[in-house]
DNA sequence: GCCAACGTTGGC
DNA sequence: GCCAACGTTGGC
């Protein structure tokens, strides 16, 4: 079982979201070694913290979990979408979709800035290259950030 | 295959 | 809105 980081813009489709649909495709991914990891290593089970990026608070701001392994992302062959390429076809699909189910919300977001100020995040995907839109997260750097919005949780 | 120009992501 | 850090495109 792996740990991945899905980033995405909480006006577009947030935890919130996910938290009301319950079930969600997550598509539009267009850039090669997003798309790599998906097809090739995020599997049925993995878990997934929702990271809300572009916004007043960006960072993490609940958990997820894989239930549908890679197909085709049907936005590519839909003229109508923004998420269109028409170089791809569905015999050689180029991009590559997986199912997500809502977690859990946690009870307020945990921002980047607190990521980036711990020592032990330091060598985290989020920190290091930030542009990457689906992230690998290591077992220590994922019970780091739990162990952080649960410290969180008792403050308040 | 190099590299300049251009486009996009995403924090601030 | 600015700009740094990437990624992509296309001429040669």
């Amino acid at each position: 079982m792996n740990y991945w980081l899905f980033k995405s813009e909480p006006d577009e489709f947030g935890i919130d979201d996910l938290a009301a649909c319950k079930r969600e495709r997550w598509d539009g991914i267009r850039n090669y070694q997003a798309r790599n990891l998906l097809r090739d290593q995020v599997a049925v089970g993995d878990q997934v913290l929702l990271y809300h990026s572009s916004c007043k608070t960006v960072g993490v701001a609940g958990i997820a979990e894989v239930v549908k392994e890679a197909y085709p992302d049907p936005l590519q062959f839909d003229p109508d979408s923004k998420y269109f390429d028409p170089k791809s076809s569905p015999d050689n699909p180029r991009w590559i979709s997986v199912d997500i189910a809502y977690v859990e919300k946690f009870p307020r977001v945990l921002p980047l800035a607190s990521i980036k100020s711990n020592p032990q995040l330091e060598e985290m995907v989020l920190v290091k290259q930030g542009r990457l839109s689906i992230q690998p997260v290591t077992a220590h750097e994922w019970q780091v950030i739990l162990g952080m919005v649960n410290r969180g949780r008792t403050d308040a």
